[in-house]
Order: structure tokens, then C-alpha cells, then sequence
DNA sequence: CCCCTTTGTTGGAACGTTCCAATAATTATG
DNA sequence: CATAATTATTGGAACGTTCCAACAAAGGGG
């Protein structure tokens, strides 16, 4: 129980060297001669020696570390995410500092602020709770990359996710292609992700010539908002319906099963996102799933090369989601016309 | 887009006053005249002053962080511990930095040593992986405290956990006094955990005279595990299950359905943990249910005190567990000897 | 054999804070 | 009214690194 860690100065006495040469063999440094690194390393190991980030940080104006904020660690979709970020970010020596905004658009900017004063190099917004105002203040303050979000572009902000209108899209279309029409939207609320996802459905009903059918019943991104949407949207008796996320659409499907109709028999229901719950065998949700890990992965890249190249121009990646059919959606049964 | 952060400094000069002075006043001081620090105050604003943690935590030699490591970002166990942990930990003017293990025990070492670069002034370990001699190790250079584990006392390091042995016991009672004998126990595997859960499955068999009828399969705590753990289970004919946790639970269900038979018409699962996920309608499982927002809690109480007292001896908190009983289990139904 | 390059190595300044001892300003005390 | 006590304020050292300019040692070319 040492009262004091080692540092650098303990390092090169023990070592018989100068505190200089220490840092430089240490950080890799091609001009320490061979015989100089190995004592060194050494006597490092031998007392346990650590560097102090916070010491390096400061003298070397650079903490080689990024922020994480995530909206909710509560929804898997942000912990995949996160998955991504982090595997691609330590590849490249840099560490992660991450913070949870735990559903809390204040909490969220005082996480940023706590963030910021580590001194991180780069942002990764995993969320969608920030206004465009402090969006483009935190922007201007630091590298920042926001995935799932394409709703707010600002100039040297990159953003990375999917094509939710085009995704929404997909859905409808798989629904449509099942005979069904009565396909009522439950939406997760006011926030972008949700509104395009809304947009896509209300164009692709529009494309099938069902706007008249088009139905969208405000709900939310939990399993309680899904619950109670799809309760509201049983009025309506549609035959599927499309719900903003997995978590929203297991509610709804619960809510399907306690009226006393089964899924997919009387009512398909489709989600959106593609987290790994949705794929367990007693869930087995039919959903459109986007590349979560990929989105993080590439999230990282992006701010990276940022880092390396600060003026360059804003990139706007949008990966394709992919329609993955489970057991939730079947093809309409003709009710007898009573 | 400034190119250099305001210090200190810059505040000190614009409010007309030396850096000390700000130090003082933004750290609350209360010898700090109320015209000084209204003039520092309004400075500090103006500029867009934050202070450098980095430059804090080499000075003032702590860093008020907390240092956390999870074991898996992806089970909702973590993330529910992690709530309460983190409010706490703000509660009481610290930060946290999270870092996860990636269910990697290498990788985890590894996270740590990031954590105690970083100059943490205690960790909190969400995590059975360590083994003994590393946790030692660990909790030899900075105070720490475990959830979820007891299995290992350390002088100097604080536990909390819920009494495993108990819980599994619960569960067995429960199953036993709805009239079930063939109880199949799916283990989560080598890990100090899931070993207390089979040892108080076995013991609560032998008191109900089962001990014959208590049966062990091998398992894990994921889904697919609990899957192919429950296929195998079901060679012995069990009325009731009792899953190592809940995700396995969920997984061992999808296989029961599979094979044809109903849950719990025909089988009764009982998992454990009470993640938020079990309650969702559509999963419905009875479940012996952790405080997990509360353990969270207690840990960081328990680490803050010790930062304060340092040499105190170690606390061993063991809160209880509760069982939540839904739609998984049932009575037995007797069988027609064929 | 002297100068030039190359290869290793070094001391000192800087980074932005906190903390302490010292000072200046103000108020109370005898 | 001088001195003591209190209240505000200050400059400088320290924290553990990195980085830079400077230097020593060792070869190489003329």
C-alpha cells in the first residue's frame, strides 16, 4: 500500500537514467538505444510503475481519450452501439470515457460538461435528447459525432446512422406485401429518430395507395409507451402494426395478447432497430434491423479521422438497415365479413 | 472556435483579481468577500471558463472520480446496478467513469489499469470475473468494493451482494409448495455466482426430502445458453426449472415452447435477478427478484465512506432478495400415468 | 586530425490547477 | 491611537508529465 505511486522520476533513478529518456522510451521512441529501453522498462515493471494521465494530459495538451454520452443504458440498442464505438476506439490507443444521460436532457448536459472538463478530444453523442441549439454549441466546443440522429446538420459535426424513412419503408412494405392494409403506426414520440421513422410509414402508405388507411397513434420508445399505444391503436382494428422500436413494439405485443388476439395470427407487428433481445426465440420479433455495432464502429472512425484532419468537411454516413422476418408478421387472414 | 480554453487565469485578469482568488471562490470558499466572487462569477461566465480536471487532479492530488467496471454492458443487470451507483456517486459531488469488461477477463485487467491511470480515488467492480488473487491485487492499490459476489473476503475491501443461497432457496420453496419434485436446477457456469445459486438449490432440495430428485445441468447466463441448457434439462422430465438468471430463464422458456409443452402449464421457469425486461408483459417471469438500483447504492455509500476512513474495517452488506411470482409458473399439474 | 553528421541523452520550461505562507486591508480591543 | 485580531487577497511552489533546445559521444569524410 504505497501512500505515493512511483513516477517517472523514480523510473529513471532506478534506471540510472534521466527522467527525458524515461518518457521517451516509454512512449516508443525510435532514438533510445536498446540497451537504455530494456533497463528502463525494467525498472518500470519492477516498481509497478503507472503514468499519471491526468500529468500527461496537462503537459502533453492532449488526454488521447473521448467522450461517450449515451442516451439510456437501459435500451440495448445503445449498449450495441457502444459495443462498436469502443472495440474501434481502443484499436486506435485511445480510451473512452463514457456517461450516461439516463434519460435526462439536463443530466445530459452536465455529463457533456463533465466530459469536457477531462479535457476528452472528441464527443460521441449516442442520442437524440439535445436541441439544435446546444447540439451546435457542444459541436462548436469539440470534435463531436452524433449517430442516430440525420435530422440537424451542422458544419463539421459528422453523423452516422441509418435511413429511418427508408427503413420505416421497408416495414410497410413487408406488411403490404403480406395482404395486410389496415397497418396503424405507433410513433416513439417527439424526437427525429421517431418522426422519420413516422415520415417513412406515412410514404410508403401513401405509395401503396393506403393513405387513406394510414393511421399513427403517439406512443414512446418503452415497453409501457408501446403497451398503451397499441391498446389505443386496437380501435382502429388493423391487421399489423408497425411500432418506432423493439422495446415499444414487445409492449405492444403484449397488449395484442391480452385483448385476446394473437400475434401473428390476427395482427402482425413489426419493430425497428435489431437489438439481439429481439432475436431471442421467445421473442422472435420480426423487425428492421440496423447494423448497431457497424453504426458505433464507424461513429468512432469518423471522429478519428477528424481528430487527424480538424477543417475537413462534414461527413454524412447512412448505413442500409436490413428487413430481418421472424415469427411476429404472417400474412393476413381474411376475417369473414360478418 | 477558440484555439486554447480559458484558465484560470484569464478569469483572474478579467475579474480584476489574482488566480488564487478564483481558485478560492469557485471552489466555494468562504473567505471570499461577496463583491470578489459576484465579479469572479460573472468572469467566469463570460469567458466560458472550465476548470482543467486534469490540472485539478495533479494539484490538489484527487480527482473526486470513481472508477467503475462492468462486466457486460449488454445483460440489464449491469445497467440497473449502475443507476443506482451513479446517482449516488453524483449525489455526492464525484464522478464516475465507467469502463466494461466486454466479458473478457483480460480485457478487464486492462480497463482497470486505464481507471487507475486516470488517478480514481476508488473502484467499484461490477463483476464476478477477477479471480482472487488479481482482485487482492487490485483492491491492494485503491479502495474498492465488489457487487454480486461474496465468495472472496479481503481485508480493506467492502462487499455488497444479495444472499445467493437464500434466493435460490426461495425459488426452490416456491416451486416445491406449488406441488413440483422433478426440479431441474440450470447452473450459470464457473462463476462464484452462479455456484452459491446451485449450492442453495441443493441445499433447499435436501430439506425437502428432493435430494434424490435434485439435478444439476450446466449452463451460462446467456440466452443461448439457457436454451441449450433447458434442451438438455428436459431428458429428466421436470415439472419446474430454477435458471441461474433471467436472460437464461428467457432462453430455457423458447426451448420448452419448442419441444411442444407449455409453460407453465406444463413446465414452470423461475429465474433470477428481476431485471426490468422479466416484467414486460409479453415475458411475464417469475423471477427471485435483486434490489438493483439498491445494491448499486449501498456500494457507492459503502466506497465513500471508506475514501473518508480510510483503515475502517470492511463492510459485508447482504440485502435481501424478494420472489416476484407472474405467469410462469403454476401448480403442477398431475400427469395421467400412462 | 579536424569538422560535420548522426545517435543518444539531458536539463529546464511549460501545462493549469491547488495549497500554503505571507501580506494587505479592515475591524475590534484596551 | 497603537496594537491585536480578523478578514481578504496574493505570489510562488508543487503536482507528474511532455517537449524542446542543447549537449555529449561516436563515427565518417576530406
Amino acid at each position: 500500500m504505497s501512500l505515493s505511486r512511483p513516477t517517472i522520476l523514480d523510473v529513471a533513478s532506478r534506471a540510472g537514467v534521466s527522467k527525458s529518456l524515461v518518457s521517451l522510451a516509454l512512449s516508443g521512441s525510435p532514438k533510445v538505444s536498446e540497451a537504455s529501453r530494456a533497463r528502463i522498462e525494467r525498472a518500470a515493471r519492477e516498481l509497478g510503475y503507472r503514468p499519471n494521465a491526468a500529468a500527461r494530459s496537462l503537459a502533453a495538451k492532449k488526454s488521447r481519450t473521448l467522450g461517450v454520452l449515451v442516451l439510456d443504458l437501459h435500451n440495448p440498442v445503445f449498449a450495441e452501439i457502444l459495443d462498436g464505438v469502443q472495440t474501434e476506439v481502443r484499436k486506435q490507443g485511445f480510451s473512452t470515457m463514457l456517461v450516461s444521460g439516463g434519460d435526462d436532457p439536463a443530466r445530459e448536459r452536465d455529463e457533456i460538461d463533465t466530459l469536457l472538463q477531462f479535457q476528452i478530444e472528441g464527443l460521441v453523442l449516442i442520442s437524440h435528447r439535445l436541441d439544435a441549439e446546444s447540439l451546435r454549441q457542444v459541436a462548436g466546443e469539440i470534435p463531436t459525432v452524433t449517430v442516430t440522429r440525420d435530422d440537424i446538420a451542422i458544419p463539421g459535426m459528422d453523423m452516422v446512422c441509418n435511413d429511418d424513412v427508408a427503413g420505416a419503408r421497408m416495414a410497410v412494405d413487408h406488411l403490404v406485401s403480406l395482404g395486410h392494409r389496415r397497418i396503424v403506426c405507433l410513433s416513439g414520440g417527439d424526437n427525429p429518430v421517431s418522426h422519420a421513422r413516422a415520415q417513412g410509414y406515412r410514404e410508403a402508405m401513401a405509395e401503396h395507395g393506403l393513405s387513406d388507411d394510414a393511421r399513427i397513434v403517439a406512443g414512446g420508445l418503452t415497453d409501457t409507451a408501446g403497451y398503451r399505444a397499441a391498446t389505443q391503436a386496437l380501435e382502429y382494428s388493423p391487421t399489423a402494426l408497425f411500432v418506432a422500436n423493439d422495446i415499444a413494439a414487445m409492449g405492444a405485443i403484449a397488449a395484442v395478447e391480452e385483448s385476446g388476439r394473437d400475434v401473428p395470427q390476427d395482427i402482425s407487428v413489426i419493430g425497428y432497430d435489431g437489438i439481439r433481445l429481439a432475436g431471442l426465440r421467445s421473442v422472435n420479433l420480426t423487425t428492421v434491423a440496423q447494423p448497431l455495432a457497424e453504426l458505433g464502429r464507424l461513429a468512432a472512425t469518423r471522429l478519428l479521422e477528424r481528430l487527424e484532419e480538424p477543417g475537413r468537411d462534414s461527413h454524412h454516413d447512412r448505413v442500409s438497415s436490413q428487413l430481418v422476418v421472424r415469427g411476429t408478421t404472417g400474412p393476413v387472414t381474411p376475417v369473414p365479413t360478418s
